[in-house]
DNA sequence: AACTATTTATAAGA
DNA sequence: TTCTTATAAATAGTT
C-alpha cells in the first residue's frame, strides 16, 4: 500500500512475507486496541502465521475463555465441549469395557460367582479346563525343549571331553605336538561352567 | 483519523460510537482478508459490539473450531488444554490398562502362552486348578440350592394336594359346601407347573 | 451511503 | 530488527 500498489495475492518470497506478516500484524491488533478504546467493544483476534507461530489480542475488558463462553451461547457453535465430551464419553467406554475384564478374570479366578448362574458356571468350568489343558501341554513342551537343549549340551560336552583326552593322548605320544593352551579355557563356556 | 486527529478515548454518543464501530469493524476485516491472502495466515476475529452483537471473521482456509482446538493446543496455558491433555493421558492408561487384562485373559484361557517361561506357566496352572476347584463347588452348591428348593417345593404341593384332597372330600359330603373356583389355577404355579 | 480532507499504515530501501 | 519515506489506504466528519 505504499511504494506502488500491491497485488493481493500470497508473497512468494519467504522472508519478505514474514515481515510483512509481522508488520500487518502489529497494524491489526492496533486497529484492534483502538476499536476496543472508541467503541468499548470486545475483541479477539487469533492468528497463525506459516510457521505455526500463534498470536493473540483480546480486549482487556475480557478474557479469552469467556469471550469463546460468549462465542458459543451466541452463536450456538460447539466449539470444544464436544472435543471434550467426547473424550469423557470414550473414557467412560473405556472404564465400563476395563470392569468388565477385570469381572471376567475375577471369575476365571472363581471368585466374584454369585452373578453366575448353573449354565454359566458349567460353562466357565469346562472353559477353565480346556484352558489349564493347553497351559499344561505348553509346560511339557517347554520342558522338553528344556531337556533337549540339556541332552545337546551334555553330547557335546562328551565331545570336548573326547577331544581334550585325544589332545592329551597325543601330547604324551608325542612332547613336540602343538600346546593347544588353556583347553579348559576355551570350552568351558560351552560345557555351561564358568570360566 | 481524517478531518482531525481523534482522541483516544471512548465515543460518547452513541450514534457515532456504531457509525465508527461499523466502519472501522470493516476496515479490520479487510486488513484481516490482506494478511490471510498475502502471508498465508489463518486468522480469527470475533468481536461484540456495545449491544453485545457478535461479529466474525475466519481464513477460509480453516474453520473456527479447527482454530479453537489448535489455539488451546498450542497456547497450553489455560483450563481446557489442561483438561484436554490429561484426559488424552486418563485414555492412554485406560488402553494400556485394557490392553493388559485381555492378555492376561488370553492367558488364563489357554492362549498368547508364549511370553510366559517355565515358572510363570506352573504358577498359572496351579492358579487355574484353583480356580475350577472354587467354580466347581459354586456350581454344587447352586445344585444343591436348586434341589433343596425343589425338595421343598415338593412338600408344598403334598400340603397342597392334601389341601385339595380334603376341599373334594368335603365337597363330595355336603354339596352345598362353599366353592373353591378353579384350584389347580390358584396353585399351579406353586408346583412349578405351567398353569 | 458518498465524499474528501486528513491521518495512518506500510512496502521498499537503508 | 528498526528507521525512513514515498505512497496507498483508512477513515472522521460532513453532505
Amino acid at each position: 500500500m505504499a511504494r506502488g500498489k500491491m497485488e493481493m495475492k500470497k508473497i512468494e518470497n519467504k522472508a519478505s512475507r514474514q515481515v510483512t506478516y509481522s508488520k500487518r500484524r502489529n497494524g491489526l491488533f492496533k486497529k484492534a486496541k483502538e476499536l476496543t478504546v472508541l467503541c468499548d467493544a470486545k475483541v479477539s483476534i487469533i492468528m497463525f502465521s506459516t510457521t505455526e507461530k500463534l498470536h493473540e489480542y483480546i480486549s482487556p475488558s475480557i478474557t479469552t475463555k469467556q469471550l469463546f463462553d460468549e462465542y458459543q451461547k451466541i452463536s450456538g457453535n460447539d466449539l470444544w465441549s464436544s472435543h471434550y465430551e467426547r473424550n469423557l464419553k470414550k473414557l467412560k467406554e473405556h472404564k465400563e469395557v476395563n470392569s468388565n475384564l477385570r469381572r471376567e478374570i475375577r471369575q476365571r479366578r472363581g471368585e466374584s460367582l454369585n452373578d453366575l448362574n448353573l449354565k454359566e458356571l458349567h460353562g466357565l468350568e469346562q472353559e477353565i479346563e480346556v484352558a489349564v489343558e493347553l497351559i499344561r501341554d505348553r509346560k511339557y513342551r517347554v520342558i522338553t525343549n528344556r531337556i533337549e537343549a540339556h541332552k545337546k549340551k551334555s553330547r557335546n560336552a562328551e565331545e570336548v571331553q573326547r577331544f581334550i583326552l585325544h589332545e592329551l593322548d597325543a601330547r604324551n605320544e608325542d612332547p613336540q605336538y602343538g600346546l593347544v593352551d588353556n583347553i579348559a579355557g576355551d570350552y568351558g563356556s560351552l560345557l555351561g561352567c564358568p570360566n
